[in-house]
DNA sequence: GCGACAG
DNA sequence: ATCTTGTCGC
């Protein structure tokens, strides 16, 4: 997949020196607005040295924004191209905002991408369903991430094996692309724990504005059953009863499930190669405490690889 | 200050 | 996701 960092310098050294531009701007520059924070975190980690005019970026208001040098810096640096501020806000925004940027919209054929998948997503059980879970999680320091893979075997409440690996990602986390950022941290223990398990994410399956969650994408992306298991609702509205179902345009795309007595519940969707009932009661199966199990260990082992790594 | 969109 | 000590309740 493309480098999402890179994507977002590119249009920052379009910025004219003089002119400014704001978070929103360069994130529907980007392709999706609601990448607008993203943008914010990407602009934070280039450097030091910074080598593209991060400066020129400021918040829609006409606020300055932030910068890793820190304010006066950025307001100092403003100041040598002739752009001020009185009062905290940028003058003249109106008169010297850009947003003539040449791009081709990375996030709109990321969101292409996932609608087309989206159209191979089946939520039938396998043939033969796998009496193995896979639970995957990704821990961070900047781009540095570190995932984890616990192989947990569902009728034995065992773990079987477990998997930890450190790589880079070129993706910040953007609400609804979560896929495209822990996909590459994941391939390497899918690989390593085998093929014959029903993955496990921390994140949703279909339970997502376009029907492909960060489980969906994995799991089509290996062909293999998965599950989606989020700790806060993303979208959607929560029916009533035991287990109340998860609707979105009149269709369930999820169900809330209280896995303990005393914790908030959980939401859970199916990804891939799995039905919305055999996602839940496999889930409940395996589940001792909020987290299922598979993902509270996969959690531990990649927050304590980060803590080992530093 | 409110509202707030997985991780 | 990350920044972070102690404390309360079961
Ligand atoms: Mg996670």
């Amino acid at each position: 997949m493309i480098d999402l960092y890179q994507e977002c310098a590119d249009l920052v050294n379009q910025i004219p020196k003089g002119m400014v531009t704001t978070y929103g701007t360069v994130a529907k520059a980007l392709g999706d607005e609601i990448a607008k924070r993203a943008v914010g975190v990407m602009l934070n980690s280039y450097g030091p040295p910074i080598k593209m005019p991060c400066h020129r970026v400021v918040y829609s208001g006409g606020g300055l924004g932030g910068f890793a040098y820190g304010l006066p810096k950025k307001m100092e640096m403003l100041a040598e191209e002739g752009v001020f501020e009185k009062d905290g806000k940028i003058a003249d925004f109106e008169n010297i905002f850009f947003d003539k940027f040449k791009t081709d919209f990375p996030l709109k054929n990321a969101r292409k991408k996932q609608l087309d998948l989206a159209e191979t997503v089946t939520l039938a059980d396998p043939k033969k369903m796998p009496d193995m879970i896979l639970g995957l999680d990704a821990s961070y320091i900047g781009t540095r991430a570190f995932g984890a893979g616990i192989l947990f075997h569902i009728s034995d409440k065992k773990v079987v094996k477990t998997f930890t690996s450190e790589s880079k990602i070129n993706w910040p986390y953007i609400p609804t692309y979560l896929g495209f950022r822990e996909m590459p941290v994941f391939k390497l223990i899918i690989d390593e724990l085998g093929r014959d398990a029903i993955l496990m994410l921390d994140g949703n399956g279909v339970l997502h504005p376009f029907g492909f969650g960060i489980a969906s994408h994995i799991g089509v992306e290996f062909g293999m059953p998965s599950i989606g298991a989020a700790k806060s609702l993303l979208c959607g509205s929560v029916g009533t009863g035991t287990n109340p179902p998860v609707t979105l345009g009149g269709h369930t795309i999820g169900t809330e499930l209280k896995t303990s007595p005393r914790a908030k519940p959980i939401y859970i969707s199916p990804g891939h190669k799995i039905s919305m009932a055999s996602a839940v009661k496999i889930t409940a199966k395996i589940s001792r405490l909020k987290i299922p199990e598979p993902l509270r260990l996969a959690h531990m082992e990649a927050t304590a690889m980060r803590r080992s790594a530093l």
